[in-house]
DNA sequence: ACAAAAAAGTTGACGGATCAACCAAACGGT
DNA sequence: ACCGTTTGGTTGATCCGTCAACTTTTTTGT
């Protein structure tokens, strides 16, 4: 069934690589196709789709807490909201209790940019996740669960 | 830092994103740990090494070569190869069927820190996996092959 | 209430990845 | 043998991601 089933002392070299070689192509050709799909439906950049699904998916939402929930750099975060403002996708509401913070809120013109990329982006992710069975879905999940928190173990190991 | 889970039948938002925002995210956390451990222990970048490794387990190949097997950019594969060779971490031999190229080999320095490298990165690599089952290792890369797959033919539909 | 620490955002710098243009050598069909 | 095409490699432009320094505001501890 499994010919060549990993054994974890033996298999030096070819997979030594595997996790990071393979995660690194598969996300760099997920993130081009991405690219070019928002590009082509909408004239949008992948940064500025992701701050939008985020103030989608909450609402009135400020820079501080897109980087806590998705772990973005707060620089790229800045310029993308940047730019994003300069191009009239959206506009920023100054917050009353911190005069530092501002939330994000879609434009018209913004929300419909969004609108008109998301039939492409939506049929794109169900192929994806379609191609898979549940079964694989939920183990990979899981095993992406497990690889950050092992990650994070190496790291405090690795401080000793 | 992996709470909420997402359950496979509500196919919409927050899941609309995840398999892109995860395996992005999960893949900067191995990059820059890999980058951290390889500068620490042999001041090499994570390029350098992902060419050692391709001379290690291939012997005397060539730019080309490596660019087909592996799918990283040309341009950068001749960067990096140039850096090599100033550092002295390489040296080429010109190839005798074909002018235009040039097999790449260690050299003793090279090979050192490759040599030196290795047991941090072995460890690590061993920790990764090790913390799945072999029964998810395998579903993983079977899910990764899948969604290889299904990217192309996203993007051959699309170009009809 | 006040100083120290933490948090929100901005900006600059830098390395990595991507794309396109380009040169030179090799190949292939006629 | 020759010309068009393909292949190997280099280089420049550009963009994205990451890190660090810095400013301003808020929070916290005493």
């Amino acid at each position: 069934m499994s010919a060549d089933q990993v054994t974890d002392t033996e298999f030096d070299i070819p997979l030594q690589q595997m996790v990071t070689f393979r995660l690194s192509r598969i996300h760099a050709k997920l993130n081009a196709q991405a690219a070019r799909i928002l590009k082509e439906t909408a004239g949008i950049s992948l940064s500025q789709w992701r701050i939008f699904v985020m103030i989608e998916t909450h609402g009135k939402i400020t820079p501080a807490q897109i980087v806590k929930r998705t772990d973005f750099d707060k620089g790229q975060v800045s310029r993308t909201v940047k730019g994003m403002l300069k191009e009239g996708l959206i506009v920023v509401e100054g917050s009353e209790s911190d005069q530092r913070s501002h939330t994000l809120e879609f434009t018209d013109k913004g929300h419909g940019l969004f609108q008109q990329a998301r039939p492409a982006m939506r049929t794109r992710q169900t192929a994806l996740l379609g191609s898979l069975t549940a079964n694989e879905r939920q183990v990979m999940f899981t095993a992406m669960d497990k690889l950050e928190l092992a990650m994070e173990q190496i790291e405090e190991e690795s401080r000793a």
